[in-house]
RNA sequence: GGACGGGUGGCCUAGUCAGGAUAUGGCAGCAGCCUCCUAAGCUGCAGGUCGGGGGUUCGAAUCCCCUCCCGUUCGCCA
């Protein structure tokens, strides 16, 4: 148990004991107070009515009661609250003596025994990665990597859409048009492909003889033709190939690709038809079938979710069923990372797995796109950043600071230096925003690397280095005698947090809390940076040293979840 | 029109689910700090009707009702 806890423990035996002295069982409340009057308190107003007598009697009668035992030095009644000071030798040594023994894997959970899948990104093969869309693979993999520190076994999934009208519109660009017509802006695989794609739905706009076509080719695709399968699998392969480059280059690795069309070919999406057909909430229209979600809360216009064409061809949302089926049947949790526009579509998911008596639902998880002051990006009208040339030039403008910086690192040094810079930046501003919140797109704060930004806790971390670099040897050693400063108390409280952090980022599923808990750990230790000396300490060196190596295991530690490089210098 | 999400100083943002002390940070602004461990830093100043209005409560950014603004969605598209 680490100290924190151990102090809540305390403190909610010494209450429930001075309760029961004055003759009360009621329960109460432990809050971490938002000053810095105590470290613990318990509100007593909560207590005042069933006691019928003033919280602030209340604070001092109990407070009377409450002798310093265990972790707990002082108590104070203060305005209707009972304050609690931990004992700062308890938290001290328990604290840096913890993270010096765990190392790196200080603050992770014990494992759960458990997995969970997190699918996220999943965007359209049809073109590059927008900001529009770069929330998802941003939130998915840092919500895996503090699933992975809960203590779950995770692994990662990208659903690739190659069926539908998208995708053999693509295919069929690729195919028909010539490449001197198809001109992009970027010699990668993905904006080379998308050049295609752009001009062939321009063309089924103007020339319905196009039109034609691609519905004939949609229509072989769908009846199984081998030729044309083959012909969009290996267009979407092409730009998925692309897109990959994109994720690596954000630091993302997907574990599991799993196609669409599997779930055709295999005749999955078939029988969820079939099953579903059967439920009493089915009905058809026309030869096509739907069922009525009006028992399921879903009313108005859009109660009825149609699972199949009159044709008896499947809808993305029937696939979908099957997807999750089977996506269940792997994993003890399913997470999905979704854009708000999959609302619905999420919803009427969740209706046909209780309909087919499923025993678990996915998690659904939604996050608004990143719009332009302009509006909301769009591929096929060009406004639009794209996420390879966001990285180009948040690279670029690091590579800049770093130059005017330091003429002491070699050219390839500081491209490495700067890549992290300039990824960490664009991970760490993305995903310290809520994910509902809506999130207007500007260059001057994607390109921000002060204040709260990953380039600062980057700075940090390679301040602490520096410090460890130049010590040399030392011997590490929890001593609360030798870290009496303030500033050390403030980042040894700071530091203790973590694993408490950590555990609601995942199970509630707030990524956002990592990049604000990193930027408070930065922010102590530059505080206590700049106001306690370390290498030039006399005999309390070593005691600073251990707290700086604590420090730079921390946020190296944060740095990792968040998906982001920590350089040990900069 | 219905459903769901957002609205917090000039700008961005935490806190809202589980109501409590002086509403959290950052950017931009102003004033300071490098003979000392990286100034991407630190210190201080200034800046707030928590969209608006009612209600519940000893106490509301937080809960309830009404209302306004923004986003998403309401295909036999994916």
């Amino acid at each position: 148990m680490s100290v924190m806890d151990a102090f809540r423990d305390d403190v909610a035996k010494a209450v429930a004991d001075a309760l029961s002295k004055i003759g009360s069982d009621t329960a109460f409340e432990i809050e971490t107070p938002s000053t810095d009057a105590a470290d613990l308190a318990v509100p007593c107003f909560i207590l005042a009515r069933s006691m019928k007598r003033s919280p602030t009697d209340i604070a001092a009668d109990l407070a009377r009661y409450i002798e310093p035992r265990g972790t707990i030095a002082s108590v104070h009644a203060v305005s209707g609250y009972l304050n609690f000071m931990m004992d700062r030798t308890a938290l001290i040594n328990g604290t840096v003596s913890e993270i010096l023994e765990k190392k790196d894997r200080y603050g992770y959970l014990p494992p759960k025994g458990k997995t969970v899948n997190v699918e996220h990104t999943s965007t359209n093969p049809t073109g590059p990665i927008h900001v529009g869309r770069a929330r998802n693979p941003i939130i998915g993999d840092t919500l895996a990597k503090c699933l992975s520190r809960c203590g779950y076994d995770v692994t990662t999934e990208y659903y690739v859409n190659d069926v539908g009208k998208q995708v053999v519109t693509l295919t069929w660009g690729v195919s028909n048009i010539s490449g001197d017509v198809a001109k992009a802006d970027r010699n990668k695989t993905d904006h080379n492909l998308v050049a295609f794609y752009r001009l062939a739905n321009d063309m089924t706009e103007s020339d319905p003889k196009v039109s034609e076509e691609i519905s004939s080719m949609l229509r072989r695709f769908e009846n199984g033709d081998p030729e044309v399968i083959s012909n969009v699998r290996r267009t979407t392969e092409m730009m998925l190939a692309g897109l990959k480059e994109t994720l690596s280059a954000m630091g993302v690795e997907l574990d599991v690709y799993t196609w669409e069309s599997k779930y055709i070919e295999n005749g999955d999406a078939r029988n969820v038809v079939e099953k579903l057909k059967t439920s009493k909430y089915a009905g058809e229209d026309d030869g096509a079938w739907y069922l009525d979600l009006e028992d399921f809360g879903v009313h108005g216009m859009n109660k009825r979710f149609t699972f199949t064409r009159n044709d008896g061809t499947t809808l993305y949302t029937t696939r979908d069923v099957a997807y999750h089926e089977d996506k269940l049947s792997r994993y003890d949790r399913v997470i999905n990372v979704l854009g708000e526009d999959q609302k619905l579509g999420s919803k009427q998911l969740m209706c046909a797995l209780e309909i087919l008596s499923s025993n678990k639902m996915p998690e659904p998880m939604f996050y608004s796109f990143v719009s332009l002051p302009e509006g909301k990006m769009s591929t096929r009208k060009g406004v639009v950043v794209y996420l390879d040339d966001l990285i180009d030039e948040s690279v670029e403008y690091a590579y800049s600071e770093v130059k005017a910086r330091r003429n002491d690192l070699s050219e390839e040094k500081m491209r490495e230096i700067t890549k992290t810079i300039g990824i960490g930046a664009i991970r760490y501003n993305i995903v310290r925003i809520q994910p509902e919140k809506q999130l207007v797109f500007k260059w001057s704060e994607a390109l921000n690397f002060d204040g709260n930004s990953g380039p600062f806790l980057q700075y940090s971390h390679a301040r602490a280095c520096s410090i460890l670099r130049k010590a040399g040897n030392f011997t590490r050693t929890a001593d609360a005698s030798k870290l009496t400063d303030e500033y050390e108390v403030k980042l040894v409280k700071v530091l203790s947090k973590f694993a408490s952090v950590i555990a609601s980022a995942g199970e509630e599923r707030k990524v956002h809390l990592i990049p604000a808990y990193g930027h408070e750990v930065a922010s102590a230790f530059n505080q206590f940076y700049a106001a306690v000396p370390v290498l030039n300490s006399g005999d309390a060196k070593d005691a600073r040293l251990s707290l700086v190596e604590c420090t730079r295991t921390v946020l190296n530690n944060v740095l990792e979840c968040l998906g982001i490089g920590a350089p040990e210098e900069m």
